[in-house]
DNA sequence: GTTAGAATTGCAAACGATTGCAGCACTACT
DNA sequence: AGTAGTGCTGCAATCGTTTGCAATTCTAAC
């Protein structure tokens, strides 16, 4: 080997990449042979594997794994579709997903959907031209009925991430949002708030309204003498502002606030700033997610921890199980437990 | 076409894919044919064309890209290694890369290097073995002189983001750091600043070390009545935390800081405000990136903004040209301008 | 020294596409 | 009518692997 070679350059530096068939050549086996030694496979003679692997290392042979996948018919890829992977929250899940995905020897290739459902049903045709041996996915619930129908019939396996149970056709991981909501509900409770306010998205958004319903549920059992308004409104920043806004001029006597989530919360922070009102010594106020900014915003905010990298994970190790036929499709369903990160943003009542 | 059946039934639901060989049948023609036709290649007539297309629709028809990939020698992917996805700054510029690869028919494989050269090799080694055509690198900085020829050496198209010129192997796309600096010192001095701060992180860390020179070197042709210490610590939020503090103990009388980024920034924020020093009022404060915080924190933070998306876009586009060889390896330099956003954090001089 | 059985190895057919080349049919021109 | 040219199609090789099966060699027991 003359020194200037890479330990890369078996690829497209020269002419052309190094194949087994030239350790084949070289080591004067037959190509079979190679390819068994290389994969270590059952039934080569010590002496022969040996010969082959030196052989190889001394090329810089590196396989061709396009070349494996259209025999073997499994591309070693995942993929993962978000809505948006500027959203903190999703770059944590995927963080998780590539870590659990690339631990299991598969790539994982991104896409972003912006939610937009004919995007998605894009990319998933993409993807199985690729034929990736697995699939990610945010949300399925902007898909039609019958785009759902599509996707399950399509064999490829799928996760839905952050959906409980939407179908009986996909496996699911997704945080305890009704036990998180009903956490934040006892919460203030013991606080001694009782003029309470909900700030969450719109009516009908899966993980916002299972929080919403733990949150009423346990103040509901906890017994009547709170005052509880709830507002809908956008699940962002700019909601969490307005919905504040208006919640103050409503009812200016309101003590606690239960954000839907962080950037809600966040929101909801700049307009008391904006009106004069302190957390928490006016008013107290927990969020949802438990995004790093939490820690870092002023006052820092109490809030309810949601796992999101380990959701990944989860998920990525779920859908290898299913990419390995060591699961069936839709026989998985994960809850992952949520918790209460106490900081500064709520107080007792006086 | 039974109604049962969906879009993507092609793929493993059944038994086995559709594939040009079913369409040959089918139609009566060879299966050169059918590929010129599905390609709409020269030199198939019109007549034979439409049936063919008709016959791939009707058999819902989906072309397997890894053996076209095997042939053709392009995988139609591209990989992106970023340090972290959860850093908000390169999922941005993560978004801008997938979008643009998209838009040209590549997918976006995703890959987290801590910057550990160690991973930074195993993640290109494996990418090479998927055949990606081309691959977005953040960071080159870490890896050995050995390692970068390697890495020239495997004739894989490499973009490197946000380094400028690190190399003459490796085209590049960066942000104007060194002017952005100035600007931040021009602006510090149109509002009247002599006592002046810089936060920075390690001594010889690119980016900021441009920032850095490009703030002093104002500072210092603009004449030398003003005083100005420059401190260096970690480029976190912490970092920016501790470094405050420590500068405050030291120069109580310092009346602007420039902080190398928006989190270090945010980091002095929380030190001046435990600390009782109110930003504007008593301190200026700004930052560089631009993240999208910046505008939500409190004070809202005058900072530097530099183009992410742009950055990912344009780091994207410039690798399809080179996976396409329209453009040679390292000769393409891109430099982005950067730009002031005046918010609240910064305030004339009393 | 045979021979059964196991252990190795080689042959050749896949996997699903692309593509250079040859062949054929037809047109148009001389 | 002969011929050159053009337009369309088919043949078969190829990309770099894996893998069922047949063939060969080896081992050891009779």
């Amino acid at each position: 080997m003359t020194s200037h070679e890479g330990i890369f350059n078996h690829i497209n530096s020269g002419k052309k990449a190094i194949t087994i068939k030239d350790i084949a050549r070289e080591s004067g086996v037959n190509i079979s042979t190679v390819s068994r030694a290389l994969n270590d496979a059952y039934g080569v003679h010590q002496q022969t594997r040996g010969h082959v692997l030196a052989v190889a290392a001394r090329l810089n042979y590196y396989p061709n794994r396009v070349a494996r996948g259209l025999k073997t018919r499994r591309s070693h890829t995942l993929a993962l579709i978000v809505s948006d992977i500027r959203n903190p929250f999703f770059a944590e899940v995927t963080r998780g997903a590539e870590d659990a995905a690339r631990a299991g020897g598969y790539d994982l290739v991104l896409c972003n959907s912006d939610l937009d459902p004919r995007k998605q049903m894009e990319y998933v045709a993409s993807l199985l031209e690729k034929q990736v041996d697995g699939i990610l996915m945010n949300s399925v619930a902007d898909l039609s009925r019958k785009q759902q129908d599509q996707l399950a019939a399509s064999g490829v396996p799928i996760v839905l991430l952050n959906r409980s149970t939407a179908s009986k056709s996909f496996s699911t991981v997704c945080a305890d949002n009704e036990s998180g909501g009903a956490m934040a509900a006892q919460y203030l409770l013991r606080l001694g708030h009782e003029n309470i306010a909900h700030l969450t998205g719109p009516r009908r958004h899966g993980n916002l309204t299972d929080r919403a319903r733990g949150f009423l549920r346990f103040l509901k059992a906890a017994g009547a003498k709170q005052r509880i308004t709830v507002l809908h409104g956008e699940n962002s920043f700019s909601g969490g502002h307005t919905l504040t806004q208006k919640l103050l001029r409503q009812q200016p006597k309101i003590s606690a606030i239960f954000a839907a989530n962080d950037w809600m919360a966040f929101g909801a922070i700049r307009a008391m700033l904006e009106l004069g009102r302190r957390v928490p010594e006016d008013i107290s106020l927990i969020g949802f997610d438990n995004l790093e900014l939490a820690s870092v915003v002023h006052p820092p905010l109490t809030t309810i921890h949601q796992p999101k990298y380990e959701m990944g994970r989860a998920a990525s190790e779920m859908l290898l199980r299913l990419a390995r036929n060591q699961s069936k499709p839709g026989s998985e369903h994960l809850l992952l437990r949520v918790e209460l990160i106490e900081r500064e943003s709520c107080r007792k009542r006086l």
